[in-house]
DNA sequence: CGAGTTGTTGAGTTGCGTCAACCGTTGTGG
DNA sequence: CCACAACGGTTGACGCAACTCAACAACTCG
């Protein structure tokens, strides 16, 4: 099924930090085990330690917590994503992650992670960037909630998402599935589950995204983008090697 | 006047790192040269690519960005943070860095940094860790500004600043000092000049906190943390080493 | 086929924004 | 040394974006 799991994480670290053959072959060996998620499983919960680190193969994951009464989403993980790579550093998880939809997670021992970074500079600085890119993210997100009302901000988390499956192959002539509920959309983007299907429903009057069941289409991506003042430029940032 | 400008960045690697007296030398040898900055002048722009790190000697920073109509801030900086060390491996700044009141801060060229990093697993495993910290403060960030409404939402903010400046030794009897005006605490928690007047106020007649002029003291440090919901734990997560 | 999700709609409420005026403080230049 | 401009803080009146509650429809799945 799986034949190299973390095939988008590597792809990815290929194009942006550019791994040397070696690096490459160390993340192709890289000792693992597989595990097959259903909606509402969790990966680790708020308060672990882990002992592994995650790798989305397929399929979705939120970071989540719940703040007074709400089930607060501060993030979503996409195949490539590690969501809990910080706990080499930082051991206790601080959320919830919790796979949205079915979902497959590579895991890898931090024994054997750190083994391998200890042996190799560039592939540490790639991890580093790795981590990195999720602070970009969680700073668009702080923007996205603190500056835009829930027409744009909402578009932006389209934008934000059609760009970083993109990114990994898994859009199809401005298609691609998301497997998160209104419930969801709501509780990442501080919103009531009412006023998300609202605003949903703007975005499709305005004949903006076609989004019906799980699918989504963007039908005029420029639009959309004007609309959330969304740039992906953020999301490329990371192509220039670090200074030695 | 500054014999040794980025002792509390030191510190706290330290306390919450370990550092090795070697690792400990490298870091008090960094050639660096002082910058003085007058109230909303900029350390860099958005765009910019420095050259070196910024490490904040005294005085507050501020990360942001116009979005729409509205100066966003997506993050503050204290003494002993680096607010742009991500450049080192992402070299495009996505915000402006800006000097909230007099600030001084200690440049480190990147050329510099990264030679220091090279030779050091262990340091660069302690600045990593920074970075990460910077992550765990944006995604306490996003669940405040999506979760909580006005009151809570600055009590966490004051809150955090607190132990943050505590941890750096800036908190006197509940005393410290905040160099933002009312429309900059606005532009960071997303809400309206006005409304931060009134909740303020409202703080101030629960009898919460004592805030006149640049000088805030909290006065029932409890149950502004209960209401609040905040817990310093998050910021004191990175006292264990990673695994080897 | 029923039971539990998820999506949709309407009506009434509210937290917060906007606009605009006013006040106190600070700093600056004539 | 005073006049005055500039800025940050404060207050009131009004409007609106988004929330809550509640019912219902559509879909999924055992």
């Amino acid at each position: 099924m799986h034949a190299m799991p973390h095939r988008k994480l590597i792809a990815r670290l290929q194009a942006f930090s550019g791994l040397a053959a070696e690096d490459r072959a160390r993340l192709e060996d890289m000792p693992h085990t597989l595990k097959v998620l259903a909606d509402g499983d969790y990966v680790a919960r708020q308060g672990d330690r882990p002992q592994s680190c995650a790798i989305v193969v397929s399929g979705f994951l939120a970071r989540q917590r719940v703040i007074s009464t709400r089930n607060q989403i501060s993030a979503f993980y996409v195949p490539g994503d590690m969501p809990d790579l910080h706990t080499l550093h930082v051991p206790v998880l601080d959320h919830d992650l919790c796979s949205i939809g079915p979902s497959t997670v590579a895991l890898v021992p931090h024994l054997y992670l750190g083994q391998t970074l200890a042996k190799s500079a560039t592939l540490t600085a790639a991890f580093w960037r790795e981590t990195l890119i999720q602070s970009v993210i969680h700073r668009e997100w702080i923007d996205n909630l603190a500056a835009r009302q829930a027409l744009p901000r909402l578009a932006h988390l389209v934008c934000e998402l059609a760009a970083r499956l993109d990114i990994v192959g898994l859009v199809k002539d401005g298609r691609f599935e998301l497997p998160m509920s209104q419930e969801d959309l709501a509780d990442a983007c501080g919103l009531s589950n009412v006023h998300v299907n609202r605003t949903i429903q703007e975005l499709r009057r305005r004949e903006l995204i076609d989004w019906s069941g799980r699918m989504v289409e963007v039908l005029q991506p420029d639009q959309l983008e004007r609309l959330a003042e969304f740039s992906a430029a953020y999301l490329q940032l990371l192509k220039t090697p670090v200074a030695r």
